[in-house]
RNA sequence: GGGGGGGUGGCAGAGCGGUCAAAUGCAACGGACUGUAACUCCGUCGGGGAAACCCUACACAGGUUCGAAUCCUGUCCCCCCCA
């Protein structure tokens, strides 16, 4: 695949940065990409009402795809959300009111609208959703219609289906079904946008070469699927997940600092991949970084944390988060941005001024924590858990060296 | 429909009448080391309580026992094989 060398700006970027797994046709996208506007599009679930960080390599590629001239499609699935995509999980997914499925596209939409331009104009991005013709789908006619052209033996052979067969993990009808929904999603956003390009994970391959058949067949158009690599960090696990949770791209749920401090905290071997992926800094300038030892990587991960969450959050924020890290790390001193939590002014036990501050899930845990050491006020040790704490002015609360939370009185 | 095997802490997975808040591994958290890394090492890891101590837990509901995660009965759920 890499002997091809791409021409179009998108394709070129998406290969250098490392945000290609697979495609369709490489040299066919190439060219069209070449030829004219390419709308391209992504679905996203509207589970909640913010996007993660694991959603963050398809939101560069989408800013990519506009950056380089084209129409990004965030498409919702407003309707395939009402169902549930149970892949992968354990138990039936909680049904979702209309009203809150609403929300979450307002919420999703106010994350992409730091990342893309949307409007009217030819490479304006758009966010349909895909209830809009779900909804009114009719069992019958979609299977005299569109079921004729999916054979079960085609299905059947797909990594996704095969994977859960050989696991000899249950495969409902429902989840098979899912396949032919996002088909569909494809070829209908083929007929009203023009769309000429889907892309996901590499979990989405056989998904998204269904949706290149269907619109083959039914519209007679030819469009294109790429994948992204499934982001792993370099010490194997999982990536996006801190100890408070999820990594939120949406200030309301994880703040900005908090944010900042995810990317800070990036493993060494990763900052290279991850400054190609999610900031747009040059690529001569993440190799360069990324080569870097001991200081020199340190302050290019304050590099990585400030380029994200400027994109995410807006330069102010990082600039705050920084000054706040810096003081807080490098002075041991107190910064604005810590995450704060205000409360009536009088006394308090320890333990909980740290339950009530986020530092510790219960109480056995802050006492835990004191037991061991790691919970300080004012940077001052605190070893008797049975202490009551006098609360006036801001307290300085910290649960090892790196969480910190401010409590203010009332 | 018949036969078999299971449901244990965030996950994986022991335990199969008392010494079980439950081995072990992973994850998580704290500490040492450092660069707010990684690796390694040490410690902690159901909840309430300052503590003594108390409470809730081994799918669910009952029962047998001085005593049950462990035995019995019923219910629900999962997996496998046969039809």
């Amino acid at each position: 695949m890499m002997t091809y060398q791409p021409k179009s700006d998108f394709l070129r970027t998406m290969v250098e940065r490392g945000f290609l797994q697979d495609c369709t046709d490489f040299e066919g996208l190439d060219e069209a990409l070449l030829t004219g506007v390419v709308p391209g599009y992504i679905g996203f679930d509207c589970t909640a009402d913010s996007l993660h960080v694991g959603h963050l390599t398809q939101i560069m590629m989408l800013r990519w795809l506009q950056k380089t001239g084209h129409k990004p499609i965030t498409l919702m699935g407003g309707g395939t959300t009402k169902i549930g995509d149970p892949s992968g999980k354990d138990e039936a997914r909680q049904l979702l009111t209309t009203e809150q499925i609403n929300d979450n596209m307002a919420g999703i939409r106010h994350v992409f609208e730091r990342f893309l331009t949307f409007g009217d104009g030819a490479q304006d991005a758009v966010q349909p959703n895909n209830a809009d013709w779900l909804d009114e789908l009719n069992y019958v006619s979609f299977l005299r219609d569109y079921g004729r052209h999916f054979t079960i033996n085609r299905m059947l052979s797909f990594d996704s289906v095969k994977l859960r067969l050989d696991r000899e993990q249950p495969l409902t009808f429902l989840e098979f079904n899912y396949m032919l929904l996002q088909a569909y999603d494809f070829m209908e956003l083929n007929k009203r946008y023009g769309c000429g390009l889907q892309m996901g994970g590499s979990d989405q391959w056989g998904n998204i070469v269904n949706g290149i058949d269907l619109t083959r067949r039914i519209n007679r158009n030819q469009v294109f699927g790429l994948t992204t690599p499934l982001l792993t960090k370099a010490d194997g696990t999982k990536m996006g997940k801190s100890a408070s949770g999820a990594i939120w791209l949406n200030a309301d749920r994880l703040s900005t600092y908090e944010f900042w401090q995810f990317w800070r905290n990036t493993l060494d071997a990763d900052v290279g991949k991850f400054l190609k992926l999610f900031t747009e800094l040059p690529l001569e300038e993440c190799e360069r970084l990324a080569t870097l030892e001991g200081a020199g990587i340190n302050e290019a991960k304050i590099l990585l944390a400030n380029e994200v969450t400027t994109l995410a959050h807006g330069a102010e924020a990082a600039a705050a988060a920084e000054a706040t890290a810096r003081e807080v790390f490098e002075k041991g001193g107190v910064g604005d941005d810590l995450p704060t939590v205000s409360l009536p002014a009088g006394e308090t036990s320890v333990v909980q001024l740290f339950v009530k501050a986020g530092l510790a899930a219960s109480g056995k845990e802050a006492k835990r924590l004191i037991s061991e050491g790691g919970a300080k006020i004012d940077d001052e040790a605190v070893t008797d858990a049975g202490l009551m704490i006098d609360v006036s002015g801001t307290l300085k609360l910290s649960a090892g060296k790196k969480r910190h939370a401010l409590v203010k009185a009332d």
